[in-house]
DNA sequence: ACCTGACCTCGTCT
DNA sequence: AAGACGAGGTCAG
């Protein structure tokens, strides 16, 4: 309980999860999916948003406590020990992830700025103007010539795709849910554009699997970095067949909660280098 | 089955 | 100022 008010937002939001989030003086503004969240300094622990977007039906304090088994875990927690994983709306959180192939962060933001404002609902809040993210069939009716406008690149075939395999029904998110974590993954990959790490996000930040793993360059690094014992990482740039070596051993060596660990190693070295957040 | 290269775009660096 | 580089991958050959 003590734990729910020790959340540090900001570490939280820039953390690589979310992207349509800006602080206004001093207030955090976000959009996920058809809401536009607002989080304070103090969290409104009695906000049912709030409670669901900051996972506080998790019991925290077991993860950390699962997850510190690992001295270099244990230090990237006590590090940033108010971080936590999103539970984010997961149409939002699907097609984020399909646009951030091949990218970095600011670029990322940019085309879901670019999508809500092309394809989304306006919403004032607080005399700030925000837009909603888009529906499902918003997208999949749209163009091609309309999306690439957003600055998707090659990736605007999958945004499409992708969002007509949720109209349709083929992608259905609250089954993905009820579904274990390789199934859900393997549906997942079905759709063009997501391949393995971008499925792992998926099903991490808006799927409830805290087993995923996405093994991106970033992780690739720490874990060649930190544990070259461990785990011998043979190549910089990671295959089909490594990818799911790999990630049993993770799940093998930090648990259950491996993709809340990962998060935490993620934050930690992202922030030593100093890379670009939010603003 | 693996491995390699191409891929859109944008911000940053030189 | 223009050109190269690389960024939280994926697909096709």
């Amino acid at each position: 309980m003590k734990d729910k008010f020790e959340i540090n937002i900001d570490d939280t939001i820039n953390s690589g999860q979310v992207f349509l989030w800006k602080k206004i003086d001093s207030k955090w503004y976000g959009v996920d999916g058809k809401k536009i969240l607002i989080l304070e300094d103090k969290l409104d622990v009695k906000s049912k948003n709030i409670h669901n977007f900051f996972r506080f039906d998790d019991d925290f304090q077991r993860i950390k406590k699962q997850l510190s088994k690992d001295k270099v875990m244990k230090k990237a927690i006590n590090n940033f020990p108010g971080m936590r994983i999103l539970r984010q709306d997961p149409f939002q959180c699907y097609i984020s992830f399909i646009v951030s192939s091949n990218s970095n962060i600011p670029n990322i933001q940019t085309r879901l700025q670019k999508l809500s404002q092309k394809f989304g609902e306006k919403k004032i809040v607080d005399k700030n103007e925000f837009f909603l993210f888009p529906e499902p069939e918003k997208l999949a009716n749209a163009s091609i010539n309309e999306i690439a406008k957003c600055g998707l690149g090659y990736r605007t075939k999958y945004v499409k795709k992708a969002a007509i395999a949720v109209n349709k029904g083929t992608i259905d998110f609250p089954s993905l849910k009820k579904q274990d974590y390789q199934e859900a993954r393997d549906n997942l990959c079905q759709v063009f554009g997501i391949g393995k790490k971008v499925a792992d996000c998926i099903l991490l930040f808006s799927l409830d699997k805290l087993e995923a793993v996405p093994l991106d360059r970033w992780v690739l690094r720490i874990l060649q970095k930190y544990y070259s014992k461990e785990f011998q990482i043979s190549t910089k740039t990671i295959t089909e067949k490594t990818y799911d070596e790999l990630h049993n051993k993770i799940v093998d060596h930090f648990g259950e909660y491996a993709g809340y660990g990962q998060q935490f190693l993620f934050k930690n070295e992202r922030d030593s280098f100093a890379k670009k957040w939010l603003g």
